[in-house]
DNA sequence: TGATCGGCTTGATTATGATCAATTGGAGAT
DNA sequence: ATCTCCAATTGATCATAATCAAGCCGATCA
């Protein structure tokens, strides 16, 4: 329960916490506790009430939509990430239920403490509006992803994002089901079977989760990635600045810091 | 060049200006300036950097994304509304095009004195953080519609947001072009058509720019409004307070304050 | 080893939306 | 008044994605 000195290291070296003052770093901590969570534990429900602030320390989870009985993933979340930053600034009801999907550490803090803390510490609050600033542009490529392009086009481009983040040569290893990879595209399972199928062609080799990537130019062809959609341009000059900051959510969603 | 009185008030009187200090709005109003534009005026190009945040106080504007030479339409923005305030944070480049639907008065800030007035007055910041969460909120929303539900179901959405936040009884003017609103809800506009002829079935009835809504009960029986998506169940309670401050954009999008 | 379960795939069919083409109809210009 | 232009509509066709229905395969477990 009490956090190991490590994680509060992770959590101190997040771009959310960096710039805040020792004191009001310990206030958020210190009210705050680690918990373990099984895999498939839903942590908050849509349309409830928000109480804290959700910090991913180990493992994966995911933020889904509901309407109508039809469900689907909005982001898929890895360590080290925050979530349900928004809710919490606006002390507002959840608008997607968070589920894990493996076995996974959380840290939660406050979000009394947090709104607080944003009140006494300007550094705290403006490091707040950058993280809010990457979440929102990272929405902003989805549904740019979403509008804008087919369905193969979303899969060609994840995979290409992937593979760059992953950075283990020419292929990758999907992180999850690829049910939820499905959901999170905004397609059904059978569609994507059948655009990994389209993607033979451009030189996809799938084995189970592992993907490989032969001819990168060729899929590219397909993709058409885009600085303004898909965040794996890399930008090799300093990924040390703020341009980090911006979260890597791609439009695909992997990475994303939400709600 | 200089505002008018006028509308200095009624941008102190924006939440995102209501809080800050007389010094810090001071700051900011000094360095901006107010300008008018004809309609159709691109005012920022996707991947330009942003210098401005910008302030539509009379008028109509849009945001578009573009991939592959397609184009989409993510927000239309009526007055009093700021857009593109996530990358003034960041200091990062547009994600979207902005561009005037109609004449419109904008007034520009500039971003570097946004950066330094969250920086000095920690209650501009907590204000810009809330700002953005709305925005946030609002993008999630349309997400969720995006990819739940069909096409007529969003047209209908759309109308039965329109037709309470209009307040003229029955019937609401649509505010800009069909093709507009097509692109705004993700169709074509022949598909537009189609869907409004589906609702003639719900009771809807369509004279050019007019719509009636005969059978409300009817129609949400197929729109099935949802407080997680659409902003239009209207908290009858205590109007004034926080919640107010998440921005309307309602999935659709219509009053969004954007990036 | 064999049985079972669930995730994934594949095929056939249907539904939904996009595209192409032609026409209508209204606003503004001559 | 007529012409012109363009948004909007309508119809026909095509493409894409969802659904329905088996089947396959690998993991787990008795």
């Amino acid at each position: 329960m009490p956090m190991r000195s490590v994680d509060v290291e992770r959590v101190r070296a997040l771009p959310l916490f960096r710039t805040a003052s020792a004191r009001t770093f310990d206030n958020l901590i210190a009210g705050g506790f680690l918990q373990k969570f099984p895999a498939g534990t839903t942590l908050l429900m849509e349309g409830d009430p928000v109480d804290f602030l959700y910090v991913l320390i180990e493992g994966l989870a995911e933020l889904q939509g509901t309407w109508n009985d039809k469900e689907t993933t909005l982001a898929v979340l890895r360590p080290v990430s925050t979530f349900i930053l928004a809710a919490v600034v606006l002390d507002a009801d959840a608008l997607m239920t968070a589920r894990t999907i493996e076995r996974s550490d959380i840290l939660m803090i406050s979000g009394e403490a947090v709104r607080r803390a944003m009140k006494e510490d300007a550094a705290f609050a403006v490091a707040v509006a950058e993280e809010l600033s990457g979440c929102y542009r990272g929405l902003v490529r989805t549904v740019k992803n979403q509008k804008l392009r087919g369905a193969s086009e979303r899969l060609a481009n994840y995979l290409l994002a992937e593979q760059v983040s992953q950075d283990r040569g020419p292929s990758l290893v999907l992180p999850h089901e690829k049910r939820v990879l499905a959901s999170l595209l905004g397609m059904t399972p059978e569609n994507l079977s059948r655009a990994f199928a389209n993607l033979a062609d451009y030189g996809v080799v799938v084995s189970g989760p592992e993907v490989t990537i032969l001819r990168p130019t060729v899929l590219e062809r397909l993709a058409k990635p885009d600085r303004l959609i898909d965040s794996h341009l890399q930008p090799s000059a300093a990924r040390a600045g703020m341009a980090d900051r911006e979260c890597r959510a791609s439009a695909a969603g992997t990475i994303a810091a939400l709600n």
